[in-house]
This record gives structure tokens, C-alpha cells and sequence, in this order.
DNA sequence: AAATAACCGAGACGGTACGTCAAGTCTTGAG
DNA sequence: CTCAAGACTTGACGTACCGTCTCGGTTATTT
């Protein structure tokens, strides 16, 4: 008399592996429109019944396999100058949005009116990296902050980063992260 | 003794406008994605052949139905008193960018990496309305506002709108324009 | 440990015999140039894309359902009379040719140039009936014949039913079947 | 008070030439369904419609280029022997119904049930050389031949011919030609 | 000398069918 | 119950021709 969950043959936890990373090397090569299951199975070599017994549908692969990518655990600010605490996070978050690439908002978009789970976790998933980040700002220079700056933060800073990627089209390179960080950032958290 | 150009039946604009109206609101109802070119046909009364032999595929169709919507131009700033300005602005942008349905913004991000043209055109529009925009504000306050200010308006704002509607998913209702304008862009542009 | 050629969901032979009948139904009715995968997959009921896992093209999936026809044995000689049985020979062969219809000859023709296979299939099955016919007149009236003439009914019986339908278009009545009997094979036949 | 047909431009007889020699170009090289009217068009350099003024379809244009071709008179029996004569007869028409290739044999048979008018046009081309054959031989030696000979000829004649062409699919060489006269049509045309 | 009328090239137009691709479901045989 | 393999329905893709329809411009005849 076991759980009929546990009947039968078990998953094979290998294939969870194989199929997230094809999704993940698939989506950034060739995006979310043109990432087709049946590339995703031949490149993982799993048969397309093998995803689509985990995974509802495209969007619902999609989602997965961007949530099982590392945190990526924002840097400790080292707390020598509030410039230099901002400037690395800025930095940090640039680099962490650039990585997930085109295809991985692409899916975002295309994903919101058909699947609004989809569009809900993707969001939880762009703003994670903002909550976990703003966390050590505060600790770290709070009396030094204007009230519900790391907030601000979070907002302003993935927003003008995104949008310099997507709309403007060009990279977050060192002299835009210092663009973002003494025009726009410092001048609105050091406000009373 | 004619150009060889100009020979031939001309094409029929009446169809140009059929299909690009098509287009639109099939864009606006079922999204960049499954927007599909059959349906264009069936809804604008032109044959596939027709719309083809204007675009090149989905892509080109989507960029020059796009392009096509009017200009929509900023309001004048009243002059009273830069905060009734720069709120006016902020809420005509942010209506506008909202109008234009999430459908539309997938647009851009799918279509990025398949097609660049597409991709130039939609930031194309997505930025026209900023620089439309700048002008009025610093003709109008020119003495009263940090050098460069009007670029960065433009950066900030739409950045923050689009990230608004996009990641976090919520309205630009009246509080969130009250606060972008005075948590974000006035402090921004007073500075000297 | 099995061979590879085994796997996966084998293919459902009722979706084989469904669309050969549907073929062979349209065929028919209107005719080769006329026949479109669209219509056989819609009588069918089967998706265009399994008629195209089976068959390549239009021209290999009129061969296939041309050769699936009954092989349609030729009656066996009475051996009353020679008289007789070349009659009865003569008038089986008409009559399976003309049912056959045209559109079915024209395949032969109009697909000769593009398909060789299909050539080659029809005139298989177009000869098939020759060869499978003599081999009774043969044994039963060796000794009254004239050597090849077995050979020789089939070239020319079916010649003059072919050309009677196709170039001279009028039916092969019984008044056409007596004087291809008296007039040509039998002369032709008798001869030591 | 003229017939309103001469009215206005007329006609451009070198169209005519045009159309009807890239269409049997055209029909010998790729065959009857292959046959596009738009590259008819394309090599004699007339537009599409100057074609459909002249003839309602495919079909129609087919026939009519058919028909054009030189009627190629069958050579006068010399009258030395009755074999000699029945062989270069025969040997002629086994040459010109070959050059007519297969093509437009198609033609003949894709055509007839679309267009019973095609069908009948391209019946009498075929048939015209048989009668206008025959004339000749009975002149030469009605009296060495058997009642209604001629006839017999003409019908039994090329629909081994034809069968030979199309049904078996190999040439008419010097052997087969042997082989007609001599097995076929002479046993035929000598009896009473 | 105009006006008229049919002609011609070019090519756009609404259609129909083509053959291909991918999505998501279903069916086998093996583990 | 899982897995790999692969057949299945569905629906859209982008292409090729069909036969029709403007266009601008060219001959001829008729007024």
C-alpha cells in the first residue's frame, strides 16, 4: 500500500537536467520564437512525451528552465563609499540582466496574454534579483539613505537597464553603469 | 518611351490601408505571436499574394503596421509650473506607450533577433515620441533645469513606464504617474 | 536490445486504406491535373502531412492507389471454341480497361515526364492484366495457334481498346468487341 | 458601315508565332502539367493577357499549337510491293506521332474532361494523318488489299503505336517497325 | 486632324493548392 | 508508471500559377 505517486518506474532525474539545459543553450541561441520542443528534445535527447509529461507547454519549459539558472547572489556591498556599494550593484545587475538575453524577455512578452502564470512567473523571476539586492543596501548604508531608496533602487535601476537593452539596443557597457550610477541612481537615493 | 518603373497596374493603396488596419488590431487582440497572416488576409479582404508582395514576412508587416499609427504628438507644456509640465508630459507618454498594447511591445522583443530591421524600426518609434517630446519641455524651462535634463527625462521616463507595464504587470494609473513624477523625474531635473 | 526499425507508434493502416480509397474515388471523378492533396485529405479524413509521410508526392500516391486496385483475375478460358474464348478474353480486357477510366490513363501520361516510378508502376499494372490473361489461352488452345500469339494478343488487343477509348473516345460497346475479335485478333491469331 | 471586327488595332500576327512556338517549346521540354502559362508568357515575350485574349486556358492555347504544326504529308507509296509500301507508311507514322512527344499526348488525356472541345481537337490532329494516309495506299493497290484495308490500317496502325510509346515505353526503332508490318499489319491487310 | 477602339507590355489582384514545419496528443514496446 | 520513438491532427507558413483586372501607351480605322 504505497502512494500511487510512487508506483512504477521513477523519473529519471537526468532527463530534468538534459532537457533544461538544451532549453536554456537553445533559447539563447536562437531565441523564444523560433525555440522549437522537437529541437529541445533532439538536443537533450529526450523524447518530446518525456517534456511534455513535465511541462505543460512551451511557455511552461521556458519558465522552468530560466528559474533553474543559479541566483546569482548579488554582491555584498563592502561599504567603503556609498558610490562605490552602488556602482557594484548597478554593475552586478547590468551584467546579470544582459546574460539572460533577448529571448528570455521575448518570452515574457509573447507569454503574457496566452499564459498569465507564465507572465507571473517570469516576473518573479526578473524582480527576485532586485528584493535579494536591496536587502544588503539598506543594512549596509541606511542612515546614509533617503526613505524607501532601496526601493527606488530597484525600480529605476533594472528599468533604465532593461530599457537600454531592449529599446535602445546597446550593451550595458562600464561607461553606461557610471552614466546610470552619478546621473540618475546617486543623485535620487542621497535625497532627503 | 517610359522608365520601365512605372509600368504595369499600380498598386491599389486601398489595400495598403486594409491590411495594415488588419494588422493592428489583430495585433492588438491576439498578440505578436499568434498573429497570423492568414487571419490578416481573411480580415482585410486581401489575398496572402498581396500581402506578400508588400512584406516580406510577419515581421516587415508588423514594423509597418507599427510605423504607420500617428505621431501623436506631446502636448505643449503650459508653462505654469514645471511640475504641471513635466506631470502632463509624463502622462501623455505614459498613456501612450500603454495604448499601444503589450502585443506590440512583443513585437519587439521577439522579432530583435530574427529580424534587425524590425527591431531599428520598433525602437525607431518607441524613441520618436521621447524626442519629440524633450523639445517643448526645454523650450519652455530651459533656465530652470539641469544641463542635459531633457535626454534624461526621456531615458528615465519611458524606461520606468515600460518596466511598469512590462515586469511588474500593474496599471499607469494617476499614483503611479504622481509618483514617478515626483519620486523620480523632478528630482532628477532640478539638479544643477 | 531491439532494432531501431521497430520503435515508435507504428503507422495505422486504416489511414493507408483510407486514403487510397479516397484517391482512388477523386481520381475518378475528376481526374488527375484535377486531383488535389487537399480534397484526398479531406475525404480521407487524414491530415495532409500523413499523406505526405507515405507518399511523396501526387504522382507516388496515385501510383500506389492505382496499384492497389483487385488484381482482377481474367476469366479462365471456356474452351468451347477458339472463337470463344477470344471473345470472352477480348471483352474482360475491355471492359477492365475502360473502368479504369480516363483519368487514370492520363495520369500515366501526364506523370511520365516527372515520375518515372510512376511510370513505370502504371505500365506494370496496365501490362499486368496482359501477361496473367495469356497464360490461359495458351494452355488451352496451344495446338490451334500460331507461335507468339499469346504475345501477340496482348500487344495488339490492348493496343486497339487503349486507342479506341483515348484517340477515337467511343465506348467499347459489343459491336467494338466482334469486330476486334473477327476483323484483328483472330486473323492474326489462326495463322500458322 | 463596316463589321465592328476590324475595328480599332488589330491583331499582331507575330504574337501569334510567338505564343504558339514558345508553347510547343515549352511543352516538349517540361510536358502539358508542367507547362505554366506564365512562362509561356515569359519566353515569347507577350504578357499574359495577349495570350488570354487569344485563348480561353491551357487547354485551348495546347490545342491550338498542336494544330499548327506542319502537317506533315505521308510519303506517296512508290508501288514496288505492297510490303515496301505498307512499311514506309508505316515507319513515317511510327516517326511522327514519336516527335509529338509525350507530352502533349497528356494534353490529350488531362484535357478531355475538363474540355470535350480540347478533347475533340486533339482527337481529329491525331486522326488526320490516318486518313489522310490511307488515300494514298488504296489508290496504289486496292486491289491486292482486302475490303475496308485501309481503315483496318489507320485504326490498328498507330494504336500499336501508340502502345508502344506510351504503354511500354520504348522507341520505335527500325525492329519494332519490322515487326508491325510484318507480324501486324500485313497479315492484316492481305486476307479476305 | 481628331476621336475612337482594339491592341500590347507590365504587373497587381483574389484565389487555390502546393509541400514544409512545428505544436501538442497518442500509441507502441521495452524497462 | 516512465522512457524513446515516432505516427497522428491541426494549423500556419511562404511560394507558384491561375485567370481577371487595371494601367500607360501604341496602332489602325472612322469621323
Amino acid at each position: 500500500m504505497t502512494q500511487p505517486s510512487v508506483m512504477g518506474r521513477p523519473r529519471d532525474s537526468s532527463r530534468d537536467l538534459a532537457i533544461l539545459d538544451a532549453t536554456l543553450s537553445l533559447l539563447t541561441e536562437v531565441g523564444y520564437e523560433q525555440l522549437s520542443m522537437e529541437a529541445v528534445a533532439g538536443r537533450s535527447g529526450a523524447a518530446k512525451t518525456t517534456i511534455y509529461r513535465r511541462y505543460r507547454d512551451k511557455a511552461a519549459l521556458v519558465a522552468a528552465a530560466v528559474e533553474r539558472r543559479a541566483p546569482a547572489k548579488p554582491p555584498q556591498p563592502a561599504g567603503e563609499s556609498l558610490r562605490e556599494d552602488v556602482h557594484s550593484l548597478a554593475a552586478w545587475l547590468a551584467r546579470s540582466i544582459s546574460e539572460q538575453d533577448v529571448g528570455l524577455l521575448g518570452a515574457l512578452f509573447a507569454g503574457m496574454r496566452n499564459d498569465a502564470r507564465l507572465a507571473q512567473a517570469m516576473r518573479r523571476i526578473l524582480r527576485r534579483d532586485e528584493t535579494a539586492m536591496t536587502d544588503g543596501l539598506v543594512r549596509q548604508a541606511a542612515e546614509r539613505l533617503a526613505p524607501g531608496a532601496a526601493t527606488l533602487f530597484a525600480e529605476v535601476a533594472s528599468a533604465v537597464i532593461v530599457h537600454r537593452i531592449v529599446v535602445v539596443g546597446e550593451p550595458c557597457d562600464a561607461a553606461f553603469v557610471a552614466h546610470l550610477v552619478d546621473d540618475i541612481l546617486l543623485p535620487l537615493l542621497r535625497r532627503t
